[in-house]
DNA sequence: GTTACCTCTGTAGTCAAGTACGGAGTCAAG
DNA sequence: CTTGACTCCGTACTTGACTACAGAGGTAAC
């Protein structure tokens, strides 16, 4: 059914990978995914490889980062200049780290608000805002 | 120094919640900031509170909610419809658990990333890509 | 060999989330 | 009682991330 070295047209490739046919051209455009080169004046033909890609990107949009962020951290398979790529992937990793403290807070919280959701009525001074609140 | 009955110009407000004073205006149209009734003709004061407030959206909006999804959110403590916000509280959940996982896959291999950089040259096929993929 | 449905290229439009700005009003200090 | 800094309100501009569309060409199925 899905045999690894089928090739695919973009509008196949497109709907495998559950987006719009522009977004893949945009994302080309912006060096995300790279265009296979065309067979002379024919039809351009994509791979496993590039569903790959492309789910990557979308997965890592919804953690927060952005088209730029992502294409660094795709800098970072692709070029692989190695000291560049290091010192990129330790920030990357700060930030990852930042995000998911701020995310396991919230976890915490939402988890404890469904769980005691209706315990206590009246004065609810909810406790998602105050979760996300540090000294500074 | 910072009093916790201290009421606040738009101006500071801003400053002390570290955005622009446009963005607050902003929020207030779109519902997730209130404006305080202004005493006839003057002008506004703000609250501590309202400075959580802000920086609670500031940090959900980092963790890739989107505006009208920490309106909802903000719902949850405002309104307290109660069947309602949890149910919605667990959607949040069950979303902030997948992005939980999602964020720990690429913390690991962006970890693995930085501690072995540079050991293996040639062929790097990225552990990045990789780890985001599940079957299906 | 024509029809229906693709692809290609380029350019323009949309939507969310701000940001900027113009003109009027407010207010505290000098 | 004026000056300078700030607020208010409305409208317009910008940026990032798409999304749509027009016009030309390719292709597979009949």
């Amino acid at each position: 059914m899905s045999n690894p070295s089928e090739q695919l047209t973009i509008g196949i490739f497109a709907k495998r990978a559950g987006v719009n046919v522009e977004t893949i051209r945009f994302y080309q455009r912006k060096g995300l995914l790279l265009e296979p080169k065309k067979p002379y004046g024919g039809i351009r033909r994509y791979s496993h490889a590039d569903i790959a890609r492309l789910r990557f990107i979308k997965s890592a949009q919804q953690l927060g980062f952005s088209l730029d962020e992502i294409a660094e951290l795709l800098r970072l398979e692709d070029g692989a200049h190695c000291g560049e790529a290091r010192e990129l992937a330790e920030r990357k990793l700060e930030d990852v780290r930042n995000k998911l403290a701020n995310l396991q807070r919230i976890e915490a919280v939402l988890a404890r608000l469904v769980a005691q959701c209706c315990a206590t009525h009246g004065e609810v001074n909810c406790p998602l805002i105050a979760s996300l609140q540090r000294p500074e």
